[in-house]
DNA sequence: CGCGAACTTGAGGCGTGTCAACCCCTGTGG
DNA sequence: CCACAGGGGTTGACACGCCTCAAGTTCGCG
């Protein structure tokens, strides 16, 4: 009790209990799992995959794809699908190469380990993106990619991809782009380890999160972390505790409200200024 | 010289007038000075491009090509040559993307830049490797690339490239590796920005530049940085005086030998035990 | 030869890491 | 349905590595 009141007097913008009442009055934990119940029925596994009925066609590979080539793809670059449970891994570091995965459903990161057990994460990827091609220059996978939550992966073989590619110039094309983008983000990662303070690293993590969920048509404002704290500290470059007080300040703040892995953002234009001296 | 004398006290293992001698002795200098005098040779401009006969060519894009390829690409994918002066942008955010270029002497960095100036350089380039990978995810450049020095580059129309890698499989395959590996050694610079000590990036910094020196045929113990110690803090996510300081610290350790940008790798084993513990 | 940029070094401050205690949730078994 | 265990999260106190600011030195270039 002294803690609380203790608590209470610094944060002094809101009350915890408050919290709590807003966060259930707008729903927000209801709507925050929509990602898992709309997008993961873990119950519905279609043994047989075709990209054009599939509901991420227009945020994965495929994207801009002709009704002709979506039927070229369907039929020559057999994908299966592959489900993981939480935790399991997709591929380990120095794992032959062979396939791409695209997420269908559920939520992965992807990680280098050191020697002595200090872990990067090196993203976290969710429906629609590829994971593996990291493995293509040297024929191994050079990162763990593990699943977060229960998973589901389109297999896509390599040599059948690349060999499609060569027919479907615009499947090529969303590969070279796949490729590109990926270094770009990598690119904002750097900028985010090398120059940025914890606060924005927090923010850019944050922001990063929602935009990509409001891509598949889920709340930018409420959203629920698939990763815990440790894991965006070795992303962010930062320990558990700074995120967690990081998350604790935002709150007092005012920028947002957050319960465990439930975040409530209430001011994503305040939370986009602690980047306006950062980005371009 | 009392401030002379307090330094040789601190460093108490190599004093500077003998560094001095050491390296004159070793020819450190002529040697560390090779790079550019037989890499750069800025009299010889030939105004035709021509893979098969590059002296890069088994470092470069068309790595493993066929004889029948090599015409091929030489015949299609009409590469000229452009030119800048150390200092000079090659491209810069946000401009159209249209080409990539291959380095063939010279030296660049590419980075990002952010509204307050906070630069992040995202790599250094040396002869062989390939700049504007970037760009071809959104059709804009989204770094910049400056000549470090007096510099010549291969420019390849990516439009063409494109269309000979549907043609040429082996060029495809390069291509995507080359794709891939940026985005490994994007990695790699994450974990060095994640999770490393300022003595770890600047130790993984040097070897990696000795390594790729080597690969092209030069010393891997005697360089010379072409990069100012705030471009190297830049890239390593430290400030200037820390990288300064590192490197200070090494030549006491007697790990190598430092004057302004000429670098002397004494005990190369020495600096690698140094990422023994973060390495796989 | 002289100027300015780059580099080195020192002293002190600050942001993040470290270590530790406690709390809160979830899941499990009685 | 409750008790309990254990992992994840929060918060505090303190330490330390790197940054900041400043002065002095060296070097390259005009």
């Amino acid at each position: 009790m002294s803690s609380l009141s203790g608590r209470t007097e610094r944060m002094n913008i809101i009350l915890p209990m408050e919290i709590d009442r807003l966060m259930k009055a707008a729903s927000f934990i209801e709507a925050a799992h929509a990602y898992e119940t709309v997008v993961a029925p873990l119950h519905a596994v279609p043994s047989k995959v075709a990209c054009s009925s599939c509901h991420l066609r227009e945020i994965c590979l495929p994207v801009g794809l002709t009704a002709a080539e979506f039927d070229l793809i369907d039929l020559r670059m057999v994908a299966e699908r592959r489900k993981l449970s939480r935790g399991a891994s997709l591929f380990r570091a120095g794992d032959r190469f062979d396939a791409i995965y695209a997420i269908w459903t559920g939520f992965f990161k992807t990680f280098v380990s050191s020697k002595d057990g200090r872990d990067q994460v090196t993203g976290f990827q969710m429906g629609g993106e590829l994971i593996g091609l990291d493995g293509i220059g040297t024929g191994r996978h050079q990162v763990e990619a593990m699943a977060i939550e229960d998973s589901q992966v389109c297999v896509i073989p390599y040599g059948e991809l690349e060999a499609v590619a060569r027919d479907v110039h615009s499947l090529q094309r969303q590969l070279h782009k796949a490729l590109s983008r990926e270094i770009v983000r990598d690119h904002g990662v750097m900028l985010l380890l090398g120059s940025m303070h914890a606060e924005e690293r927090v923010a850019a993590f944050l922001l990063n999160l929602a935009h990509r969920l409001r891509e598949r048509g889920f709340s930018a404002s409420a959203l629920v972390l698939r990763m815990s704290r440790e894991e965006i500290g070795s992303y962010l470059g930062l320990k558990l505790e700074t995120v967690s007080r990081t998350f604790s300040k935002f709150q007092a703040n005012g920028l947002l409200f957050v319960r465990q892995r439930q975040i409530q953002i209430t001011d994503p234009v305040g939370l986009q200024h602690l980047l306006d001296s950062v980005e371009a």
